[in-house]
DNA sequence: TTCAGCTCTGTGAACGTTAACACGCGCGCC
DNA sequence: GGCGCGCGTGTTAACGTTCACAGAGCTGAA
């Protein structure tokens, strides 16, 4: 077995430690001191031109990069950000995680992620812990339930959260979201334009503001257009959910259209109705909530409402420097909504001819 | 404009650090060294239960919390792994970083992500850059091409990389991944045995190695069975080009069976044969590659090849940590690889008689 | 000429932790 | 009784930066 330690030879041996190359070896190459050298780095004006060249080549020729533990040491800044992810494998938060890096790195910001496998105060709580222990600068916790939204609030006041994608009206940390309640009534009112006596709706779980505000946003365009505004089905967000939904509302001669509260819920429904020997859009008209990726070919196309997840996390990031910059104790509540776009394919026409 | 610096007042104002708890105001409180401290923090056996218990009490009221930075700086090891993310939106990919990251918190490790638009050289490079300035103490790169490998190996030596997912032999970092030509056969056989006379197939990029093992898989069972090997048409791992694909595969009533590279393209595929009015499974079979979340709900529900993604993420940790608590200087070429499964669902049955 | 004020540079002290060593004590062993 | 040894503890010195100053040299106005 290979020691570890190999002191074999008569020597005291080398020092386990490697030694890296730190600003006092640029600095005496370079013939300055090291404070030059961290000037230099930081982009201090007062270096003279000559001297700010001399230092950058020694740097090169050395093959020097900056110790940003002892950096963080002194600055108490990271330059990372944290994010609180939660159901990353889906596509919408996956989408958001990926939005928010990309940006991140763009504005010179690493990303940690800690995941929740709940949303519950607890688990959440104990990510912000994981993240400030790691010393982040900053966190944006995907947070799609309200409890989020209390959670980040009993966090350390000194840290400055955003939250993003879903949870209504916050009272702790400013929020950057999709307006789902317009997105339900674009495709609601599409559908009514369309000629459908009324719009059912197949929605997702009861206890998430994603899935009520959509509700909302169906049932007032119902409202206003003085349809009938049929019993809604709660599910979870996925197929499987909207197969059993679909597959109830098939047997309902009456139903027409549907609105699903989002694409793998339509992917559902779409084939209990073909099951039921339906036809879409001929017999019944199908709209989804997502635009995910290959919606687009599904049996037959899907009408959406197409969310923009990355600019979700342009924005969050945006929010979040925003707010990192100009600290207010108490976050102001502020709520950035992003306005959604109906995609019409042909999951959608108008009503039969009875 | 609100000067950043407050100092209006007459006094010298107050040092906008708040003096953050140390181990010293611990130690200073519990009556023992900070070094003490120290080593009830690190677990060290050497210390007396009573003295411990006091200093544990001490730390939760002051509610202190260790500063990772500065035992970064003098440990050099930072407790953070790097993940360099590839099309981290797609839901192979999320699932694998997810698996990862959850791994990695059981492992008592955070996680730092950075991703890149492409897997050449030059961006995985400066990924592994931006990964060990903020000093990881290893990298796991979901890394389905082999530039990756090449790149990995350019990487400094004393960092321990770990390659998941695709990828062939590697020449540079031990590699986790899916068996794909096991899996392609697993598909191709199946088609066999319910006695179509060959099998075509949709396939991925020519450049991707998941997309060559798959290819290879498939083509050695048809070569073994005896049958003739079509030839293969490549694309894009998305429905778009499975509706291609496929469009152009209806047009010949030969083809009675189609092995999709993975399960977005055979939804493409599945659509196209819709619209040229074949059945499936009655006229031709199709069989994915994945078992992505919704592929049970396709129209038909898809045949398909199930892969562990989370289990590759979990593995490909579990690699890493290993090779990180023994270094070889030059990592030994492994390769770890996972058994896929075959999930029969009703998109695949016995060719029509003509 | 002097002196204020700028530009450029250097010196010393943090930052909060762990590593290395030293010390005192009690124990068992010759 | 001396010696070695393990245990529990403290002291001091890193670790590699940035911050707060100080000082040298130059310019320009009084």
């Amino acid at each position: 077995m290979a020691s570890k330690k190999p002191a074999a030879d008569g020597l005291p041996a080398a020092p386990a430690r490697p030694r890296l190359t730190v600003m006092r070896d640029v600095a005496k190459l370079a013939g300055v001191s090291h404070q030059t050298v961290s000037r230099v780095l930081n982009n201090h004006p007062n270096v003279r031109d000559e001297t700010r060249q001399r230092v950058l080549d020694a740097m090169r020729s050395l093959n020097y990069r900056r110790n940003l533990a002892a950096r963080t040491l002194v600055t108490r800044q990271s330059d990372t950000l944290g994010i609180i992810g939660f159901e990353t494998t889906l596509f919408g938060p996956a989408s958001m995680l990926y939005g928010i890096e990309s940006a991140a790195r763009d504005a010179g910001y690493m990303v940690s992620i800690a995941s929740v496998r709940d949303l519950d105060r607890r688990q959440v709580l104990e990510a912000v812990d994981r993240l400030t222990q790691h010393s982040v600068d900053g966190v944006i916790a995907i947070a799609p339930k309200q409890s989020v939204n209390h959670a980040l609030a009993q966090a350390p006041p000194s840290l400055q959260c955003v939250a993003v994608g879903g949870a209504g009206e916050s009272d702790a940390a400013p929020t950057v979201s999709i307006d789902n309640a317009a997105g339900a009534r674009l495709a609601t009112q599409h559908l009514l334009d369309l000629g459908h006596a009324t719009v059912h709706h197949a929605a997702g779980p009861p206890d998430w503001p994603e899935s009520a505000e959509r509700i909302d946003g169906w049932r007032s365009t119902l409202y206003a257009a003085g349809a009938v505004v049929p019993p809604v089905e709660h599910g979870w967000w996925d197929a499987e959910s909207g197969h059993a939904q679909g597959s109830a509302l098939a047997k309902d001669p009456n139903v027409t259209a549907i609105f699903c509260a989002n694409d793998r819920i339509a992917l559902g429904v779409l084939r209990a109705l073909h099951e039921a020997g339906k036809r879409v859009p001929e017999d019944v008209s199908v709209v989804g909530f997502d635009d995910m990726p290959d919606s687009g070919f599904f049996v037959p196309p899907l009408t959406t409402v197409h969310q923009d997840f990355a600019e979700l996390g342009r924005r969050s990031l945006a929010l979040l420097l925003e707010h990192m910059a100009a600290p207010t104790d108490p976050p102001p509540p502020h709520r950035v909504l992003l306005t959604p776009q109906l995609v019409i394919r042909t999951s959608s026409g108008p009503p039969p001819h009875p």
